[in-house]
DNA sequence: AACCAGGATCAAC
DNA sequence: GTTGATCATGGT
């Protein structure tokens, strides 16, 4: 494709490339007005596989065709691009030109991934190895409630089954959009489930209860996005650590793959496999791990953990 | 048949 | 504040 450069306002083309009114370049998502979002420029950095794969998100499922198709916001997307591209198309849900904003918010458009990748490079050797095998990976700001649900069920968990675990809960308890694609539930939804329903028909284990609580916490307003944008990162923490199955992992996705805050450090079996064996570091306690993780990594902390979260699977065959 | 997976919780120290 | 047992489930 073609680089374009168009005003927004009056392009409502694809890969619209437009001038804000502070002068800087604002790259964002433009409408074809028919379905589909496209947006492109040099730099976008964008491999589809390696965002929808690398274990920030589970619902994306790919075609025969490589292309990508996930329900988000209601709307069923198939996403197809690489590189400088990413290609949008609605395939259910209203299209119009509003929801270009959601997803330059939602594939974090305004944020440069080749100048992060460009600093994390030059940390050390070992970092400089993740960012080429994990250059492409965008880090999605996922819903609240979904991200806060899903990460209660990857507890002491594996991916496939977390996987099967949530698409469970959205065939039992969320919006059916296809006969193949359901909506995640909505807290209201999930808080009048049975908690011995999920473990028994979602199969998500222990984990029932604490699903089923924390939905009716947010069901009855005590959480939400809004509210939380109104306090410090600390006092966020604080009451999302208090949600029953959130622990300091869970919380620390949660913080990152909502995209509240890039520099949460999550600690996991494979942060701790990937600092010994690539860095050599062995430090008795998770905590003590993420402490060191965010000190060295600094602002950027979050997207190099989840390099070296895709760089150590890799080399273990995952 | 044990062990593992994007750990959290609770009791006991 | 730190440590250990326990918690479903499905794959290896």
């Amino acid at each position: 494709m073609t680089e374009t450069i168009l005003l927004k306002e009056s392009s409502g083309l694809p890969g619209a490339e437009c001038s804000g009114n502070s002068g800087k370049i604002m790259k964002g998502f433009g409408f074809d007005g028919v379905d589909t979002y496209t947006v492109s420029f040099p730099g976008l950095l964008f491999s589809a596989d390696k965002t929808f794969d690398c274990g920030q998100c589970f619902r994306w499922k790919k075609n025969d065709d490589d292309s990508w198709e996930a329900v988000v916001k209601g709307r069923l997307l198939r996403c197809e691009g690489a590189d400088d591209v990413i290609s949008i198309k609605c395939l259910e849900g209203d299209c119009d030109d509003g929801f270009s904003a959601i997803l330059d918010d939602y594939f974090d458009i305004g944020t440069d991934y080749g100048a992060l990748t460009s600093e994390l490079s030059i940390k050390d050797d070992v970092m400089s190895k993740a960012c080429e095998v994990s250059s492409g990976i965008r880090l999605l700001k996922q819903d609240l409630f979904e991200t806060v649900i899903s990460f209660i069920v990857s507890a002491n968990n594996n991916i496939p089954r977390i996987k099967k675990c949530i698409e469970n809960i959205c065939i039992s308890y969320g919006e059916k959009i296809t006969d193949l694609y359901y909506a995640f539930p909505t807290p209201e939804a999930l808080s009048s489930a049975d908690p011995a329903d999920l473990t028994k028909y979602c199969r998500v284990g222990y984990r029932g209860p604490y699903i089923a609580e924390t939905a009716k916490i947010f069901a009855e307003g005590s959480i939400s996005l809004d509210m939380l944008n109104a306090e410090s990162l600390e006092d966020q923490r604080k009451k999302l650590l208090s949600l029953p199955g959130v622990g300091p992992k869970v919380l620390n996705c949660i913080m990152l793959f909502s995209g509240i805050d890039r520099t949460a450090f999550p600690v996991d079996v494979w942060v701790e496999r990937m600092m010994d064996e690539l860095y050599g570091i062995k430090l008795p306690d998770r905590n003590r791990l993420e402490k060191y993780g965010k000190e060295y990594f600094g602002e950027n902390a979050g997207l190099a953990q989840q390099y070296l979260f895709y760089y150590i699977r890799n080399i273990h065959g995952k």
